[in-house]
RNA sequence: GCGAAAGUGGCGGAACUGGUAGACGCACUGGACUUAGGAUCCAGCGGAUCGCUCCGUGGGGGUUCGAGUCCCCCCUUUCGCACCA
């Protein structure tokens, strides 16, 4: 006893000395130590204090690194708890994995590949739980396949280039580059900690330039194949981030990172053609309706906004044309008007010389002061002003108005739209408002014959549904959908006034940045020849970092010559390299082809490496990059893929979108100040506890509530499991393989039957990522398993038991081993200190221990739950039916009224319908 | 406005194809071990009567022997889209 006392004094330097004065008992395995009640604290925080015991005549020494215990700092005094020593053990087990670089692996065709990834981070600092989350769900899956036999590759990388670097080194009076690489330093340091399994050896930053080389690489051979080009163009500019965005960028009218107002400003900028995969990218989409989210697919299809209708060309009185897009050529007949954005070229032109042109003009301008919000915002009202001209309606002749008109975009389609109040919610609303005359085309479906002229009068909604063709000349009688169409567009084709044509919501993407913290775009401007591109010999075009900083926060690319002073590849001559950098967006485009062959000097990837490892099997991260980087990454990769340097057309097969970590109603984020540390959760619970919480307390794909409560149940189930094993221990030994379910007693044949029950449920959990019931059914299983055993696994010593013991701790202990690393392992080591859990296969349910050799069924009367009883496994169905129809409590039940019917569910139930 | 998902104890959440609602965990209550307990162990824990029983999965209808689960209507919340012709 007295050893215990002392180790404690020797191993907890800052407990006052009296407080060692401690009564320690052992009682099985389970060391009580108490203290005298007049030291309440000796330390004002509520954090635990780790006490090591190892003494040679401690029974608890021969695992090596002993045992230790937590004593709560909070107790006004305390027994000590039955806690693992996390610090220690998780410690030597991460500095093992490091070590033996045990998840590094190569390409190996002779082996089945799982390549899973987690979208990678942008380096801002410290990692909190919130982040976690994501990473906590890639290793529990990875480390799961790894069980299963396959090759998996799991890496990590930095998102390394962006904005949030150069706010900060303005702040700290640093630079971006020192500012993003500590963070890498600190965020790798806590990915290590957290036990997550990657494969160090293949880490990327998008801001090295052995990785930007290759990004630059992709430019050019955009540009090489005419998917990548300049034009002047208006673009969204956010002027707290001092730059331009992408549509995709824009959230609401606002920039995505810092939610400033976006507007609109005329600049010349590099865009990529990604409306020409638009087609692509939409029927990509089919291939993935197993794999995806259906609402990712569906805010993708949404992005991409396919229309399928016909072009039409109306010639306008006196000379010039309007060409129109429209959905519904079959409403034709029913246009009454026409209207152009203000911002059409021919907008000005039309009133040009005649009574209506300083009131077009006016409206002109007044459009082009307002920004979006106003002018399609949900609050802006139809405007508008007639031109003053006519157009000839194609196909009935009739001479239409032309209208400016404020809802018709300029970048959609043509600019200018043919207007049919009668079939349109947008252009009844205007035509109701200047009065324009409104002409019914189609007539619902089984409506009456009526006359449908003199019905637009009393018109308060615009019919957009189908039906019957009518005041439309030859194609009056026809239904709309579907040959009516058709009829009207054979007849602009055949006429040669239009034709079929599809369009699409999504625009070029325009990824010039002026910003310094990015990927220099290989172009140089010469006079005489215009951009051109720098040879592939010379990439990367480097990204200075040895230049200062300015305090501005301007890009000191634009004004250090240096830099942009560059000879023309072409000619020679003086020319000026190209100051922008690219949107960093296009360095996370394409890094999941970078991992597998990360050091590859030669090409991009390896295709070999390639060919074996992609696509990636599962991706995993955030609901917020639906569009963004989803979109983005399958756009590059169909690209690499049309000229043959990616083997795959789609790069992520699978994608497992997780939720986000909230404390107190709100997502947890630096700026909400409701973030919890990694580091301090690590240090009070371990990474384990951490992991497993996270993992429980919600489904995968649902928002996580954090709980402080909730992780101390997490470390108190660790607290139980290591102590039921450790307390096992000297039952484990050497045991044999159980007996057969049918050799045991019932007790122990059902102990079985619990593990095997257990394996199921976990392989079907894990199948659906649903960790938080895995976890659940291996809790259930302790309970059971300490039930029977005892919580120290003593119970039931000297009998045919140790075997079941044995099966059922490496059960528990594999099944937790992809939640929960560290300390399984450990565990397991003290079992088999010659074979590493990690390399034990995922177990496999034996239906012999899980049948049953009696069920217990459910009786009830008229739906009503009446009774149970329990019947032999093979019982008959009619003879289970007759005992539930003399069990005592049923007959009462029924009180003596015949059964009209009984239903028997073999092995479920029987409801008897009195 | 349109579309999608979701509403289950005090809380997080289970219930896979209709078949014992509330697994597992948290919180709470009682007990044990104790000088002490915010540790540990045991027990209880949807509501009402607290014996049998009745009512309970947002509300109202329906289908069915049987509905949290399927169908219809409504309410609430979250997310996405919102002049895209």
């Amino acid at each position: 006893m007295a050893y215990a006392a002392s180790a404690i004094r020797g191993a907890i330097s800052d407990i006052p000395a009296e407080m060692a004065i401690a009564i320690a008992t052992i009682r099985q395995n389970l060391l009580t130590v108490r203290l005298p009640s007049v030291h309440a604290r000796w330390d004002g925080k509520a954090c635990a204090k780790t006490v090591n015991i190892d003494s040679p005549s401690s029974p608890y020494s021969g695992g090596g690194s002993g045992i230790m215990r937590t004593l709560p700092t909070h107790q006004p005094t305390g027994t000590m708890a039955e806690y693992y020593d996390f610090r220690t053990l998780e410690e030597r087990w991460r500095n093992q994995w490091e070590a033996d670089k045990t998840f590094a692996v190569s390409t190996d065709p002779t082996r089945e590949k799982y390549y899973l990834l987690e979208m990678f981070p942008y380096p801002s600092g410290k990692l909190h739980v919130g982040h976690l989350r994501n990473y906590t769900i890639g290793d529990a899956i990875a480390r799961m396949k790894r069980m299963e036999g396959k090759n998996v590759l799991h890496p990590i990388g930095w998102d390394a280039f962006g904005m949030p670097a150069e706010n900060a080194a303005i702040q700290r009076k640093s630079h971006p580059a020192t500012w993003t690489m500590s963070n890498i330093d600190e965020m790798r340091r806590q990915f290590k900690l957290m036990g997550i399994s990657y494969d160090w050896d293949r880490e990327v930053a998008t801001c090295h330039p052995g990785y930007y080389r290759w990004t630059q690489w992709i430019f050019a051979r955009m540009l090489d194949e005419g998917y990548a080009y300049r034009k002047s163009s208006p673009v969204n500019w956010c002027e707290s981030c001092g730059t331009t965005l992408a549509n995709e960028q824009v959230v609401d009218g606002a920039c995505w990172r810092c939610d400033n107002t976006v507007v609109l400003q005329e600049r010349e900028g590099w865009f990529l053609k990604i409306t020409a995969f638009a087609e692509e990218l939409l029927d990509g989409l089919d291939g993935l309706t197993d794999g995806w989210p259906e609402r990712v697919l569906t805010m993708q299809r949404n992005w991409i906004g396919k229309s399928v209708g016909a072009e039409v060309t109306f010639q306008v009185e006196g000379g010039g044309e309007i060409t129109v897009f429209t959905t519904r050529p079959d409403t034709l007949y029913g246009a009454t008007f026409m209207a152009l954005a203000p911002e059409h070229p021919l907008a000005l032109k039309l009133a040009e010389g005649i009574e209506t042109e300083r009131e077009v003009k006016a409206f002109i301008d007044e459009m082009a002061g307002q920004d979006a919000e106003q002018r399609t915002g949900e609050k802006a009202e139809k405007r508008g002003v007639f031109t003053g001209r006519f157009a000839r309606n194609p196909l009935n002749g009739e001479l239409i108005p032309i209208w400016l008109a404020n809802f018709v975009l300029i970048d959609y389609g043509s600019g200018a739209i043919m207007s049919v109040p009668a079939h349109d919610e947008r252009d009844f609303a205007f035509a109701r408002q200047y009065d324009i005359p409104i002409r019914i085309v189609i007539a619902p479906e089984g409506g009456d014959d009526k006359d449908w002229l003199a019905e637009a009068e009393s018109m308060t909604d615009a019919f957009s549904g189908d039906g019957i063709m009518v005041n439309s000349g030859p194609f009056s009688g026809q239904e709309n959908r579907g040959m009516g169409i058709e009829r009207v567009v054979e007849e602009l084709e055949r006429r040669n006034i239009g034709k079929r044509q599809v369009n699409y919501r999504l625009r070029d993407w325009g990824i010039s940045r002026q910003r310094y913290w990015g990927s220099p775009i290989p172009v140089i401007h010469c006079p005489a020849c215009g951009p051109v591109r720098v040879p592939d010999a010379d990439l990367p075009v480097i990204l200075p970092t040895d230049i200062p900083f300015p305090e501005d926060g301007k890009s000191p690319l634009h004004t250090d010559p240096a830099f942009y002073e560059a000879a023309c590849p072409a000619c020679g001559g003086p020319g000026r390299r190209e100051t922008d950098t690219m949107d960093t967006f296009m360095c996370s485009s394409w890094y999941f082809n970078r991992y597998p062959s990360a050091r590859c000097e030669a090409a991009l990837a390896d295709k070999a490496d390639l060919d074996y490892w992609t696509p990636v099997d599962q991706y995993v991260g955030g609901i917020e990059h639906a569009i963004l980087h989803l979109l983005y990454a399958r756009f590059f990769n169909r690209f690499l893929h049309s000229i043959g340097v990616t083997s795959r057309p789609e790069p992520f097969a699978r994608l497992l979108t997780q939720g986000m970590v909230v404390k107190d109603g709100a997502k947890m984020s630096k700026s909400k100040g409701n973030v919890v540390p990694l580091d301090e959760m690590a240090a009070k619970y371990g990474a384990d506890a951490t992991r497993l919480f996270i993992l429980f307390a919600a489904p995968p794909e649902r928002d996580l509530e954090w709980s402080d409560a909730g992780i101390e149940g997490a470390s108190r189930f660790m607290n139980r499991i290591s102590r039921f094993v450790i307390g096992s221990l000297n039952r484990l030994k050497g045991a044999a393989a159980p007996a057969t379910p049918a050799d045991l007693p019932k007790e122990l044949a059902d102990i079985r039957r619990l593990t095997h029950r257990t394996i199921e449920r976990v392989r079907g959990d894990f199948g659906r990522f649903q960790f938080n019931t895995a976890v659940a059914a291996v809790m259930e299983m302790l309970n059971g398993v300490t039930g029977h055993f005892g919580a120290d696994g003593g119970q039931g010593e000297g009998t045919g038991g140790d075997a079941v013991l044995a099966e059922a701790v490496g059960t528990m202990l594999t099944l937790l081993y992809p939640i929960t690393p560290h300390l399984t392992t450990d565990l397991w080591s003290r079992i088999a200190p010659e074979a590493p859990l990690w390399d034990r296969p995922w177990p496999v349910a034996d239906p012999l221990c899980l049948t049953r050799d009696e069920l217990l069924i459910v009786v009830q009367v008229n739906g009503k739950l009446r009774s149970r009883i329990t019947v032999p496994a093979d019982m008959s169905e009619e003879a289970v039916k007759e005992t539930a129809l003399n069990d005592p409590k049923i007959v009462e039940s029924l009180g003596g009224k015949p059964p009209r019917k009984v239903i028997v569910v073999p092995g479920k139930l029987v409801n008897i319908v009195a």
